[in-house]
DNA sequence: ATAGAACGTTGCCCGTGGGGCAAGGTCAAT
DNA sequence: ATTGACCTTGCCCCACGGGCAACGTTCTAT
């Protein structure tokens, strides 16, 4: 069976190596096999592990989230279900957010673009009226 | 001359006493006063710079960049036109985050529907179909 | 006056997902 | 044998504080 460094593992699952020292301390992957030197070593269904992680970290989910998805497959269970409402929760997070950046952004150019913004009195307290007269929306 | 505490101070600028003594030991305020009892003393004009300082947060300015704008006005000049471009470059990467996160979310949708997204045979050596087989548009 | 609540002080570890660097051990090719 | 590329662990860093500990101070009520 061929096996592979981490250096290697890496550059075939596109990440960095410390990114996988990362997951093996967080418990997503099982502690690596070593050689007799320390190094370790990974099989070809380590990679394959290796690269669901990358994906779902693509997909936006967290490691801890990556974990539990792990860990209930290892138990036997299809954790389609758990991935479903996880991505659910993901998506109404995502319109929160791009809804709160939406805002921030629509505060940020009445800022900039205040009618001619006066410039700050050098000789007054006052930092810059920009910030000073924004009126942001936010909560 | 009236002065507060940090407790007082907070609640009035409605921030939390932690944010506060982050913000001296990051240099946004200089040390405050203390009593004989190194209890921190603050005066209108250092709850006016709070004041500032959590109005630039709103607008989603780093503490860093605050920090700069507090310096250049202390150093006499008036910092709008540096605050002009921290908001340019702000409103540039809200854009760019909002793209990714459109982009984000219409893989997940599509992901998450993918016509009736078979379940993972749990004799298979794959973990959920709905990631391995989602395509992230972004880079 | 004195007890206890409410406030203040430092300090340390926690999160997210690694990056950077250091000081060293190992492997491959020349 | 040496050199350069790789690996090891460990520690501190980023933003912005939260939570808790252990302890000192001030205020309030009885």
């Amino acid at each position: 069976m061929e096996t592979f460094s981490i250096g290697r593992a890496a550059i075939d699952v596109g990440v960095s190596t410390r990114a996988i020292r990362l997951w093996e301390a967080r418990g997503l992957i099982p502690p690596a096999q070593r050689t007799a030197s320390r190094y370790r070593l990974y099989s070809e269904a380590d990679l394959s592990s290796m690269k669901f992680i990358r994906q779902a970290k693509l997909l936006g989910l967290t490691l801890g989230e990556i974990k539990r998805i792990l860990e209930t497959r290892q138990a036997g269970t299809v954790p389609c279900d758990e991935v479903r409402r996880l991505i659910d929760r993901r998506v109404a997070d995502i319109d929160c957010t791009i809804a709160e950046l939406t805002r921030l952004r629509a505060t940020l150019d009445v800022a900039r673009c205040h009618s001619q913004t006066p410039a700050m009195d050098p000789a007054s307290n006052g930092v810059c009226l920009i910030i000073e007269t924004a009126n942001p929306l936010d909560s």
